[in-house]
DNA sequence: ATTTGTCAATACGCATGCGTATGGAAAATG
DNA sequence: CATTTTCCATACGCATGCGTATTGACAAAT
């Protein structure tokens, strides 16, 4: 995966990119400092002298992303005043084929790291909230729309990994168009 | 994880229920040869007496592990003759703090190995078609039993998850409790 | 034009962890 | 008993990958 080679020069912004890249595919261990260096046509003499060390880097990475996500939940569904619409676009969400839904499948497999582990708790419960919200807005008392935010982000969650887990006979996007619906159908009333 | 020493000499066995704790609490990337030793009180000569290599210890244990499962499935769900029951007992077996559980959460994580892949999509597809066949035994049609029984372990799968994710805001039993019989509520008619 | 700052190449040290080679002790076998 | 098998310890080679040290090239500033 080179880079075509219009700058001259590397920023920082540029090396977490392309470590979100290998998070999204092959998971935060294999973050390997000298084969991202490689993927930018450099070697890792320039890394340290944008970051002090591996971590930095990731979780640099990993802040970009939790930026970005949040960017694109406030412009795809906050700005959806009605709930039921609102809940509805999240499930569509969910099963788009997107960088940033890779990216916390795996990271939900690198929990071993406790900064892994820390950018996914706030991620997860920054959601669960947005959910819950949703779902009270359209008339669920405040313990069941808990339970039931709790329900769907588990059925996003458990989608992610059997998207992967089942790739082949899964990926049709007849099949998928078809289970979304049946999903949205299930988890929200009327 | 010191073994109490009543047996003078290790069998394979013994190494695949060791590498099985690591797997359920770490991951496979962590299982280290010269670590397991340790645990079992021996040093890797030992180990490479009885296996040739560290894929094939993982290999072992991960088929101990499936098999183990399916022992387990087979005693205490499809001993229900009641599709309805059984899907009851499913729900609530797939709530209850098991090794096998964590083990199966953690595959999940390392499929970058292919010989984790495969196991995975083993038990996932026969996981898939027990479910299916339980809902085809509540009177759901073929397309719909097989959406459904996806829904439904989707949902295990993402409690799995969730389950780690946030442990603390959600590991007291009163409520884990009370979200099984939720889920199940929405997840089986009737 | 010289100096300074920015970005990168190369070479090295070092830790980890797999696999091998070899030898030894204890138990089974004759 | 002697000898073979079984099981394990120790020591080594080797690859990978992080981090450091040093040097260099090119651009911007003065």
């Amino acid at each position: 995966m080179k880079r075509t080679t219009k700058k001259k020069s590397l920023n920082p912004a540029d090396w977490e990119i392309a470590t979100l890249d290998v998070i999204a595919h092959q998971g935060v261990s294999a973050v390997a400092v000298e084969n991202i260096a490689k993927d930018l046509g450099v070697t890792k003499g320039s890394f340290y002298w944008h970051f002090s060390n591996r971590k930095d880097l990731i979780v640099a990475a990993l802040k970009r992303w939790q930026e970005d996500d949040r960017a694109v939940i406030k412009e795809k569904i906050w700005s959806i005043p009605d709930a039921h619409e609102r809940l509805k676009a999240w499930f569509l969400l969910s099963a788009q084929p997107l960088q940033s839904h890779l990216i916390y499948a795996t990271l939900l497999a690198d929990r071993q790291h406790d900064f892994v582990a820390k950018v996914l708790k706030e991620v997860t419960l920054e959601r669960l909230a947005y959910l819950q919200k949703s779902y009270q807005g359209i008339g669920y008392d405040e313990a069941r729309s808990k339970q039931q935010a709790l329900l769907s982000y588990s059925v996003y969650v458990g989608y992610l990994h059997m998207a992967k887990t089942l790739h082949g006979k899964f990926k049709d996007s007849e099949n998928i168009e078809n289970y979304a619906k049946y999903v949205a159908s299930q988890l929200i009333p009327g």
